[in-house]
DNA sequence: GTAAAAACATGACAAATATCATATTTTTAA
DNA sequence: TTAAAAATATGATATTTGTCATGTTTTTAC
């Protein structure tokens, strides 16, 4: 069993503030796990009872609407932790995830987390800041879904997810994302999506190199995710 | 100076779960303040230095978009608290907000809550939960906004306005908000908004009584916000 | 009370987007 | 390896929505 005190992962995340007492205990109560690409972590209704910590790999957090389709909400990669909320509000989790590639992750039992969140002052205020910060970045998406059109917000999420994700040594955005998934997160239909792709690609703002993305011109796509 | 630990309205929000001494100090620092129908209570890009909490009146939260249009991303009633976010995470507000009538306010100081914060672990783990249930919701107008047209998004706003905010002698959602109001709240143009609403009046799914709306029908418009 | 401003309303049209159809390419599984 | 399935791609068309124009009603400020 590997221990937290000595993982790095946890510095990325609200576990940082930890005590080196609490780390002990957390290893002690803690599961690792292994989840394959295409595997869920958890799904729209269930009760999760502890929170995620993610060692590897990259999930999608989606919910499905009343329509019947799938809204992406966020992306979890290295580093994250992910079920703090259905921790803390006793429901079920009103989200599910799903991983896009293979996994590496820690589950930490409900119990413990909620004893460290009592106790520790620290960590309390980290995980509340955390939690101030999503907040924010959901009303940010909010505004973005409410107030613009589908090719500002595909911009957008493209030079959302360089940011986020980086490069790889072809140049290309380093997360691999079908079409489909992509017009899930900016909330359009697949076609429409993969059409406006191949528009950007044919004004050279970006290439295909197999199915990844490269981003080519990051200007114009600023200019574009803003409206002019 | 009106006392906190004889406040009604506290019993609505996070402030419940402070203790008497923790009250009383909180009387000594906080100020009530009215505010004007039309008044700003604070604007995006401002140091906010603590929080409001609502005593009477009714005011709306939005963000400006990069398209120079005005979202609202939530309304705020007697018994809520706002500023959680700007307090915890060190930042200006991002979002400013404006009195939609006359409001009774108490504005705590910042360090006075991050006292609390530190040293009451029930104060701090209702202000999480409270955090992680606004996080929920946000998620929910995600996929709303993303997934839904426009037509369903205003069914599901009347009919979210109608619960929040009750109906007056009239039978009137009550709260008066403009058309233009409306269409922030959906994410669409006003004349959009007028039109739609204009088309649900023909339909019978509601009234207008002046400029305030009357709920009919509210089956067919559950329908419609489902897609049906 | 009255003029000016703001809000509300509606038509006409243009632009954006979804949907359906169909073809091609890539991936998966036996 | 190969057939089947899934993902990608693109055209045609219908629907939704935004924009501009214009008129009416309501509210505001003097």
């Amino acid at each position: 069993m590997s221990k937290c005190e000595q993982c790095i992962v946890r510095q990325f995340n609200s576990l940082k503030h930890l005590s080196k007492d609490e780390l002990i205990r957390m290893s002690n109560c803690k599961t690792s796990k292994t989840i394959k690409k295409g595997e869920f972590l958890f799904n729209e209704g269930e009760h999760i009872n502890g929170i995620f910590c993610v060692k590897d790999g990259v999930c999608k957090v989606s919910k499905m609407s009343e329509n019947g389709r799938n809204q992406v909400v966020n992306l979890i990669k290295k580093g994250d932790l992910i079920g703090e909320r259905s921790l803390i509000s006793d429901e079920v989790s009103n989200l599910n995830a799903v991983a896009l590639n293979d996994m590496e992750v820690c589950f930490i039992p409900k119990d413990e987390i909620i004893k460290d969140l009592e106790k520790n002052p620290n960590f309390s205020m980290g995980v509340l800041k955390n939690m101030a910060n999503s907040l924010k970045n959901a009303d940010d998406i909010i505004v973005n879904m409410a107030q613009k059109n589908v090719k500002q917000r595909l911009a957008e999420t493209l030079l959302h997810l360089e940011a986020k994700f980086g490069v790889n040594e072809d140049g290309c955005i380093d997360i691999h994302l079908s079409r489909e998934d992509i017009a899930n997160i900016i909330g359009t239909a697949t076609e429409s999506a993969i059409r406006l792709l191949s528009e950007f690609k044919k004004k050279k703002y970006l290439a295909f190199k197999g199915k990844d993305i490269q981003l080519l011109d990051i200007d114009s796509l600023k200019n574009i995710s803003q409206g002019f």
